[in-house]
DNA sequence: CGACTGAATATTGTTGACAGTTTACGGCAG
DNA sequence: CTGCCGTAAACTGTCAACAATATTCAGTCG
């Protein structure tokens, strides 16, 4: 009997459940889902032209990644992210992406600031165009970027669990383009302090563009949590340079 | 038809599902599953007296969690925690950890210090009569109240699924109760960092205790990451105080 | 007219069987 | 004795049917 570690492939090629998992999170993402509704394990078979079989299977697995609620002997939802539980996925995130930084501060190299100030350059320009379409992807790229030079899997798969539970949270509700220049601003921030090496100065960065995305997109004022009304903001650590 | 959310209710109850989902975690966390281990589906369903199908809904539960991984057409592997990823894992529970700490320093009341305190005195006397049993249940303890005293949820299961991940790892080379008296030093630092409500200090002694817990256990020197043999260490953050 | 009751329906939970793939075994050539 | 090849066994992937539970709706009583 071989109970032997498999090597290292693809951690999962297509099969129906996959198929289903792919397809009901694309669903999700896309907005054909709304938040709170129920999903109908015999409906969505049909329309794959699967069994029901892989689709519970993948919607176990959505479960464990948050997309989805699983209610014994009722189905399966479509996770519902209060305006209480944002807040607490942006507090996280500000966390990770901001711990990111700091990690990052350690070892980016010129070749990857280059990068970034290049990404910073094209967001500049779709800004001061007033074109969100186009300050979109480049965004999404810093960002990315950003989490992944750390070179730390986990923390970048758990950032992308953060943000799409973010998308899950605003989906219909996003306003596209708002702040486009403060947020660049901020951009050229985190690169800034990325150069000077400055870990403490990269978290405060990151942790705070995180947190105030989250006053662009939730409006400013916390609702709990009183003491500190406009988020944490981290200006307590210490000023800057 | 009834599309709204549902209440929020126990989120699952004793499905035959979650009863294979559990009953696999414990066997794995318990050592009965060793790493790369296959888990044979038909021989697990029937020692359970249930079918394959829960038991395959569980193991997708289970890799979304990062428990098992699955290899098409070859099965559901106990995941293998590389030292490699071990590093990984530590440095994220270090961010988390001390993130947590950052966060609590801001309103951390006195009746959780006195908590705190009280949990420190238990580990100290265990340490210093060497009784690793007895410091254990308040180690975890002292440990789980930091993050979850955080308010945040989602905070707390990330830093869950790390330790899990490590008791993954190091099952079986768990080298008990050694240095004891030195965790509780760091665990006294954590204390007075967030008594001050310093936010810094907080995370500067939360973080570096996971990093001095992961030296305790996976030895001294990074293999990789070479620019920083003993762990990043965050003195470049500010002398204490 | 509105609230309750109970059957009918819809939907999830679970099972056993079948198809496709991988793994193990045994014979055979070198 | 060793390595290759083909067949048999084991196992996973998928499905359709059955059981258990929840929901809907019509009828009835107050």
């Amino acid at each position: 009997m071989n109970n032997i570690a498999p090597a290292n492939g693809p951690l999962q090629a297509h099969s129906l459940t996959n198929l289903a998992q792919n397809e009901i999170e694309r669903m999700i993402l896309g907005g054909q889902f709304m938040p709170g509704e129920r999903i109908n394990e015999n409906a969505l078979a049909n329309q794959l032209g699967i069994s029901r079989g892989p689709v519970r299977e993948a919607c176990r697995s959505l479960s464990a990644m948050g997309l989805v609620q699983l209610v014994p002997n009722r189905g399966v939802f479509i996770r519902v992210i209060s305006e209480e539980e944002a807040r607490e996925v942006y507090e996280m995130r500000a966390g990770i992406f901001g711990y990111a930084g700091m990690l990052l501060a350690h070892h980016i190299d010129d070749t990857q600031l280059a990068y970034l100030k290049r990404l910073v350059g094209q967001m500049e320009a779709a800004a001061q165009a007033n074109d969100f379409d186009r300050y979109y992807a480049p965004n999404l790229t810093f960002h990315d970027f950003l989490v992944s030079a750390t070179g730390n899997q986990r923390l970048l798969a758990t950032y992308h669990d953060l943000v799409r539970q973010l998308h899950l949270f605003r989906s219909r509700g996003l306003v596209s383009g708002d702040g486009m220049l403060d947020s660049n601003r901020e951009h050229r921030d985190i690169v800034a302090a990325l150069e000077a090496r400055n870990p403490q100065r990269a978290f405060k960065a990151m942790a705070g563009h995180v947190e105030a995305g989250q006053r662009r997109a939730l409006g400013g004022a916390a609702k709990h949590s009183l003491a500190t009304s406009r988020g944490k903001s981290f200006d307590h650590l210490e000023p800057y340079s």
